[in-house]
DNA sequence: GAATTTTTATGACTAAAATCATATTATAAG
DNA sequence: CTTATAATATGATTTTAGTCATAAAAATTC
């Protein structure tokens, strides 16, 4: 990671838009800006937490290992994401991984200076404590999913949540270039699995492909697939 | 669910740890007790999030289902701790129930004097900042394990987590009346496979039953069974 | 305390998904 | 622009875990 300083502009990230004004000069005071290239792990499971990150341009990837070999994506944070907040609380090393997906801009901000913010900003402290409310229902809810609901449907949950996060291209086309086996670590199950899946999919006439590119042709079909069914 | 009026001392749970002094007497007029007979459920997902609970006596389970016969169940809540606040965030409705394992007193907050109490009691709204921040990251580390992890490690990770939680009694099994079927919940399995996934840790001499109560025998090669290998 | 319901136990069978094996394309590196 | 590496595609096989069926034992209810 090279250290490239004065990039962003204080004003796009969930910190800056969530602190008093008149804290964005210590902000800009104690900001380093990085440059991180595709497939650059930013941080590792296990390493000791320094600080929080937010992403200023690019796409990062979360995840945890399994065996060296398997992954689960947990989420995709693009402009604007924090990431690596996971370090918060009663541990000292990161429990997840963060690599880039494509060359950017990450802003690192030390522990100590982040927790002062969160000292003296309540709104802030606020704000992110309903963001981590929401990212626990989430992940509860894809815990619920890994647990009981088949492949197919998690991968139709993946492609709709893609879709959600990154929106459409012109071709109508979900606006995130993601290799496969990225798509079966977000779905949690192997590529060959995911791969069957998405024929079975474009067969159904739900999906189609282009490339690497993916349009979902019918959003509801697809969505009762990923269905929460919860009082039937 | 019956209305018992100046039952818990406004000491023990969760928020009156973390509030000011000053503040429990707002909380005392605040509170509602009730009375939980078991297996009575709470609250359900879908339900309107009207408040905040905590348990004075007895014991919750807190669960996802997945088409009307199948849940999981996401934690444990004892003495002391916390349930809906997975209410909090940009929702309206909750995301999972409640159920009383036994029979118990819970105590009931309004959403409105919980968001009172965040706004006057700056430490509260940070150490809840903390517990959310653990929960996600157990929340995430089970997800690995739904993902990739077979069900005889989750079975064994289940064992160590409860015996963490609720301790032994006496004879050195698990403080915890809990049933095959919920502990497969637990798991996130079918109560057929845990079943056999509990033989098997038998017939290994990891652990031993005695009824209904599980001892565990080897807590490190139990522990082994359902380790997290992060970089080996 | 007899009857009903729930929980536990267990074998047989099936379905789902992972693993293995191997082409075929792309993409990046020299 | 050729080579090496990574990503995609797909069939065959094996493993794992879920489903079905049914019986015994416990616990609760009437």
């Amino acid at each position: 990671m090279i250290q490239k300083a004065n990039t962003c502009d204080t004003k796009n990230c969930f910190m800056c838009k969530n602190c008093l004004p008149e804290w964005h000069p210590a902000i800009a005071a104690n900001k380093t800006n990085l440059k991180v290239k595709k497939g650059e792990v930013i941080f590792k499971e296990g390493d000791p937490v320094t600080g929080i990150y937010f992403v200023y341009t690019g796409l990062v990837k979360v995840y945890k290992k399994w065996d060296t070999e398997k992954e689960l994506i947990i989420r995709f944070a693009k402009e604007g994401a924090t990431f690596g907040h996971r370090g918060l609380g009663n541990n000292s090393t990161y429990p997840v991984s963060a690599a880039a997906m494509e060359n950017g801009v990450v802003c690192y901000i030390s522990l100590e200076f982040f927790e002062a913010t969160l000292k003296v900003n309540s709104n802030f402290t606020y704000q992110l404590l309903m963001f981590f409310a929401d990212e626990l229902r989430e992940s509860e809810r894809k815990m619920r999913n890994l647990a009981h609901m088949p492949v197919k449907g998690r991968v139709a949950e993946a492609l709709v949540a893609l879709q959600k996060q990154f929106g459409t291209n012109a071709g109508g086309f979900i606006n995130i270039a993601i290799s496969r086996q990225d798509l079966a670590s977000y779905s949690g199950a192997t590529y060959e699995t995911v791969f069957r899946m998405i024929n079975e999919l474009v067969n159904d006439g739900l999906i189609s492909l282009s490339a690497k590119s993916i349009r979902i042709n019918d959003h509801d079909a697809l969505s009762v697939l990923a269905q929460d069914i919860m009082f039937p």
